[in-house]
DNA sequence: GAGATATTTAATAACCTGATTAATTTTTGC
DNA sequence: GCAAAAATTAATCAGGTTATTAAATATCTC
């Protein structure tokens, strides 16, 4: 008879395989430090995923999971616009706040390994490409109002995430660039949330 | 008596390096890859650069130098602030155009080895520094004068870079997820340029 | 052209890392 | 308790990649 899967170890596992891989990436990776960090063997590593390869892939598809579903709720909402992309903006950057290394995780491994676009393709479900189009009905109807200047939805989408995502890729060169101390980055950073969304929103303008 | 190096062949490796670096990052890029390509045997490459991290360095610290000599031209200059603005991202992005991996190796190899970024701060004179000084003084009369909004210097660079880079570096994840065939994305990335000064300039309106 | 020095190569050593194996300990069901 | 299955480990293999070595060839100086 089975027994159960040691839950706690397998978990123990991935929990230190997120860890590293967000670090370090798949490439430079080391199964056997993954295995010292969750506490055991390394060959038990090999036992409850069988590859590297697998490993990475579980983390990988939770991180994009993640990273989509705090990408659409609020635009899927019925706020009047402006509203709406304030705060979506301020839910991915808190996102972002919580988890500053995804972004850069998702896009090194999919540029590196293009083939992982699978993994991602295969999460995000054409939900997405829905809220684009009715993101654009409402940019229109706004533009006939006179209230915003003509814009692709695409183009603001592309917008939005450019602002809130760089700095968190850029950060190591940011922070060396201007010799910030720590805490005044983490300030500089925390300001950034408004300073996005100010500059999105008056980028709109007629 | 020594003869001189062999420049031709020294810079063979170098441009052959600087492929693959660029496409594959230091840890996925292989010395006997950098040699065939360079049309060498795979020892030379050791004879001229001993390890492959010097290679590497030798290749990172040039670019660095272009992508920072890409940004601080028109800056420096005296053109009316908003004419400025306009030509250093017109520029800028223009850079990215004939080089759009090099955003993605720099961010990618000093996250990944943060001590990389001392070949940054080498080349990075204070030069940069002065510029931002210089820029926030304009900004700020500009603002009495009330043409702009406020805003701090570096919070508007951090914008324009970021809507220049970012598209540069999220590429092949935007192509998957919009579906659009390659010379549609070419078109869209073409009308970014526009589209980045546009937003940019109307972010700083009152 | 000879001798010295620089350049290049083939072969292989040294190393790292992912994966496997076989044995040991722990857990489970009866 | 005991046998069977699961979980874990130590040891080691296998593959690939960087680095070294020693020898061969080209180039330069005189």
């Amino acid at each position: 008879m089975p027994t159960n899967n040691n839950i706690s170890t397998e978990q123990a596992i991935l929990e230190a395989a997120e860890e590293v891989f967000l670090s370090k990436g798949f490439a430079l990776a080391k199964t056997v430090d993954i295995a010292k960090l969750a506490g055991v063997n390394q060959a038990l590593l090999h036992y409850y995923f069988r590859t590297k390869e697998n490993l990475f892939d579980a983390v990988f598809a939770q991180k994009i999971r993640q990273i989509i579903s705090s990408m659409g709720e609020v635009l899927g909402s019925d706020l009047p616009l402006m509203e709406k992309i304030k705060k979506q903006m301020e839910m991915q950057f808190d996102f972002l706040l919580s988890n500053p290394k995804i972004p850069f995780l998702v896009i090194s491994e999919i540029t590196r390994v293009p083939q992982r676009i699978e993994t991602l393709k295969l999460t995000v479900n054409t939900q997405v490409l829905k809220i684009i189009e009715k993101l654009q009905l409402e940019l229109d109807e706004a533009h006939r109002e006179g209230k915003i200047r003509q814009i692709s939805a695409l183009n603001l989408v592309v917008n939005v995430i450019s602002q809130n995502v760089f700095l968190f890729l850029a950060h190591p060169i940011f922070q060396a660039f201007t010799e910030m101390p720590d805490e005044e980055f983490r300030e500089f950073v925390a300001n950034r949330k408004q300073e996005n969304v100010t500059s999105i929103l008056k980028s709109l303008a007629l």
